[in-house]
RNA sequence: GGCCCGGUAGUUCAGUUGGUUAGAAUGCCAGCCUGUCACGCUGGAGGUCGAGGGUUCGAGCCCCUUCCGGGUCGCCA
């Protein structure tokens, strides 16, 4: 039976007892995390969110409190009052390893049952059962920690924003369907039959709306939401801290961002980040990393041999530049004697993943050039291929032969697994880097048409305006991503703030200007009543802490994140309603193909 | 939508060529134990082998379907 607190108050939370208060009377609460019972002495341990602390029960001291404490077990929740003394054999593997506790009176506030999940870091148990009982799960110190942190990085963010004049606004969670973009979770409304709200997949246009309004700078730590496939840093429902600033083009907006990022690494990592951070064009990012994210912590940078394939002798080779594609290699320095010819072949079938027909290779030795491709090249070709590639005894270097696309995409995922499998990625390092100068449009060949690379109220850069109506896939748009060792974490631009560029654009999207105005009116309507230049950034809150504390996946970092078909095995999530919801509702559910 | 990996005791796993009563560790329960901290010792309970179907004298194991979890490609303006 369950004892009430009566008048008991804690005195102090468990892990922040040391040498400092021995010999006090304190009252603890919380979870029991062991008993350990030697028949006449009995040892437990106290947990709560600051740490675990011992406790004695002892005949000598309380009987009453002895007889309790043999029928608690894990997990049960107690209150207990007792003297901090020293220990007379220090653990030394426990924070609070220097003292205990002898308790003089113990209440069980409450039993648990035996928890189908042990409450400690190192268990391995399955994720659907930590999901299914995450209350559970969430008592991990491990756990706590990441909810803490994830607390403490939006503090930060709140604060540095706030002392920098961003006034934080809230925007609308029912909102309205926009075609572009993300798939949207769809509301229906009740009082609107057969209408329906979705929620946003970001505050974008609303952020714009109040730049309209003057609110001049605002900031949003939100929640947002697209119905898409999930991944391991991919959540249905995520959070962003969303920014938007007046009067400003793309440097103002970075500038500030750097300092929001020095202060979030400084306070909550106690990491002195360098200033300003790199910058880097994504011309230059595809080319020399194969991805507009690239992971700047090592090298193997991509280079062409386009013009030394081109008339070689190995056909594969010569036919992909003829035909308009690429030959690219990287140089995985140092690792020749690391990657035995079954690895290789392994990293054939992982670029295959990404589209790659083969992976041609060469091994460089003191005895020489071990390829399966070296008998189609002639000693001229094969040294100037080597020395493109700055190859040297010892090295690996790898080619992929493809259109454009796939080089990049291969050779930009292959370089950051060969890194991984040589263990060369250090959590510990962070290479936080801008890519700037993204393309304003990306070809959509099942649309058939050009579509926002960002978005489509992202401006062009000035000298490209021209190239919207000429040669739109050259065009550049003012747009940024900031990209943590590989990991996108947030992506902004400086918006088009005039009618008449926002008609180009919509035009240069295959949109007429009826269709424009009906999804974009409000904010077309807007932007005639005076507009301020304006732009802004959104990070992904999720993923950087989840980078921060050195997790695997962003579900570590959610309290209650939902698994990879978008459900919850602790609330059963989504779940089928009653017909008289859905007749209020106007909705009709066929679940025919 | 595609591909890959997994599902056996509360939990983590093993389970040989298809063959007796499906094992180990841990947890749990009971007893003993005054300095444990992965406490120790003794004993005990605990199984829809994810589900359904098939092959077979016989299926945890082979085949088909399906559900669930994870990774990933597509997708994610």
């Amino acid at each position: 039976m369950a004892e009430t607190l009566g008048s008991m108050k804690r005195s102090h939370m468990c892990g922040t007892l040391g040498t400092d208060n021995i010999d006090q009377e304190v009252t603890l609460m919380g979870w029991v995390q062991k008993r350990r019972d030697l028949g006449a002495l009995i040892f437990t341990d106290l947990r709560d969110r600051t740490g675990i602390v011992q406790i004695i029960f002892d005949k000598d001291i309380s009987v009453d409190a002895f007889t309790k404490a043999e029928k608690i077990r894990s997990e049960y929740v107690i209150a207990l009052r007792g003297v901090v003394k020293k220990r007379h054999a220090v653990n030394p593997n426990m924070a609070t390893g220097e003292i205990e506790v002898f308790a003089s009176e113990l209440k069980i506030l409450s039993e648990a049952q035996t928890p189908p999940i042990y409450i400690d870091d190192a268990d391995d148990v399955s994720e659907n059962l930590r999901l299914k009982y995450r209350y559970l799960d969430l008592r991990k110190p491990k756990m706590q920690k990441n909810l803490m942190f994830r607390h403490k990085v939006a503090k930060v963010a709140r604060d540095f924003l706030s002392d920098n004049g961003f006034v934080e606004v809230e925007t609308p969670m029912l909102t309205k369907q926009t075609p572009e973009g993300a798939r949207d979770y769809l509301v229906p409304s009740r009082v609107n039959p057969g209408k329906f709200y979705a929620l946003p997949q970001s505050p974008q246009l609303f952020k714009q709306l109040l730049m309209v309004s003057g609110m001049d700078k605002y900031f949003q730590i939100v929640k947002c939401f697209r119905d898409e496939d999930l991944r391991a840093d991919r959540q249905p429902e995520f959070t962003q801290i969303d920014i938007e600033m007046s009067f400003v083009n793309v440097d103002d907006v970075l500038n500030m961002n750097e300092g929001l990022l020095q202060r979030i690494f400084k306070e909550t990592m106690n990491i002195d980040i360098e200033l300003p951070l790199q910058r880097m064009p994504y011309k230059e990012a595809m080319e020399r990393y194969g991805s507009d994210k690239p992971d700047v912590r090592f090298g193997f940078e991509l280079k062409s041999i386009n013009d030394i394939a081109e008339n070689c002798g190995f056909k594969v080779f010569a036919d992909t530049v003829k035909n308009g594609g690429d030959v690219r290699g990287i140089n995985i320095s140092g690792s020749g004697d690391k990657f035995s010819r079954k690895d290789i072949t392994k990293l054939e079938d992982y670029v295959k993943t990404y589209g790659a027909k083969g992976l041609a290779w060469i091994k460089l030795a003191d005895e020489g050039v071990t390829s399966p491709i070296s008998k189609f090249f002639n000693e001229d070709d094969m040294n100037r291929i080597i020395e493109r590639l700055g190859g040297k005894a010892g090295d690996l270097l790898l080619f992929v032969a493809d259109k454009p696309s796939v080089v990049f995409d291969s050779l930009g995922h292959l370089r950051v697994e060969a890194a991984k499998q040589l263990g060369m990625l250090d959590k510990n390092e962070y290479k936080l880097l801008w890519v700037t100068e993204f393309p304003l449009f990306e070809y959509d060949e099942e649309e058939n048409r050009y579509v926002a690379k960002h978005h489509p109220f992202t401006s062009p850069m000035d000298e490209d305006l021209e190239l919207l109506e000429t040669a739109p896939e050259q065009a550049r748009a003012k747009a940024y991503d900031i990209v943590l060792n590989g990991i996108e974490l947030g992506g902004g631009s400086i918006r088009i703030h005039s009618s008449e560029l926002q008609q180009r654009m919509f035009k240069a999207l295959g949109m007429t200007t009826e269709q424009a105005w009906d999804r974009f009116g409000f904010l077309l309507e807007a932007f005639k009543y005076g507009t301020p230049p304006h732009g802004g950034i959104a990070y992904g809150l999720d993923r950087l802490v989840m980078l921060l504390t050195g997790s695997d996946s962003i579900r570590e970092v959610i309290a209650f994140p939902k698994t990879q078909n978008a459900s919850s095995p602790m609330t059963e999530e989504p779940s089928i309603v009653e017909d008289k919801l859905l007749k209020e509702l106007h909705v009709k559910v066929s679940l025919e193909d």
